[in-house]
DNA sequence: CTCCCGATAT
DNA sequence: ATATCAGGAG
């Protein structure tokens, strides 16, 4: 995509939702790099289904640790990959307090130490918590990415790297959030809603989805 | 590369 | 029935 197309399809996301934010829930940094870390192939709606009642009594790493691994369980059962994530989670905050005080590092090296967190849940944290100009590439802005042909790559790093050369200012602090809307809501992995997206035509997707078809009434 | 793994949409 | 969901670790 050309560096004016660029400016054209940022400046119609933004546009269209001129404050975007994050629809995990989480009221302070550890709960953020918590539900993030849950969040691995699991809807946002799930997550937060099941953090909202975690997150009235566990705001603190210490508060996890006091709660424990097989509580925790009982919180997230219905999030998939429960088992793994509950080990990370308490992993995870007896390093916060162990090693950083209680408190989540505004570090990408220092968050991906910590079990479960990954170059993505990282550049989440930072681009969150704290402001940076990061590009978490989800499954979402990977095929977003690709799809359209703002930042193409065989993996996520790739596709991170592209877009952080590829965006420019004023939208690089809110880019992810824009294509990350944009993936879950318009340009869907199984039916991507082409005929209402507002950047179809900046896009290099080639099958452009027609709308469905009113349904036509059942024979008896 | 495989494994982890429940809820939801299609 | 099956693909998909804010991935990460071994």
């Amino acid at each position: 995509m050309k560096r004016a197309e660029i400016v054209e399809f940022y400046a119609r996301l933004a546009a269209d939702n001129p404050h975007p934010e994050t629809e995990l829930e989480a009221g302070n940094p550890f709960q953020l790099v918590v539900a993030v870390a849950l969040s691995a192939q699991a809807t946002d709606v799930g997550v937060n289904k099941a953090t909202r009642r975690l997150f009235e009594t566990v705001t603190t790493p210490q508060q996890m640790l006091d709660l424990g691994e097989d509580a925790l369980k009982q919180h997230i059962k219905t999030i998939g990959l429960f088992n793994t994530k509950a080990k990370n989670v308490i992993a995870l905050s007896q390093r916060l307090v162990d090693v950083y005080g209680g408190e989540v590092p505004n570090d990408r090296d220092a968050l991906e130490t910590l079990p479960g967190v990954g170059r993505k849940t990282a550049n989440v944290v930072l681009n969150v918590a704290f402001g940076a100009e990061t590009f978490a590439v989800d499954t979402h802005i990977f095929r977003v990415g690709n799809r359209t042909g703002l930042a193409r790559g065989k993996t996520p790093l790739a596709v991170e790297l592209k877009l952080d050369k590829a965006t420019p200012q004023p939208f690089r602090l809110h880019a992810h959030h824009w294509l990350i809307l944009h993936g879950r809501y318009v340009c869907k992995a199984r039916r991507p809603e082409c005929w209402r997206c507002i950047v179809a035509d900046l896009c290099a997707f080639k099958p452009k989805t027609p709308p469905p078809k009113a349904a036509l009434p059942k024979e008896p």
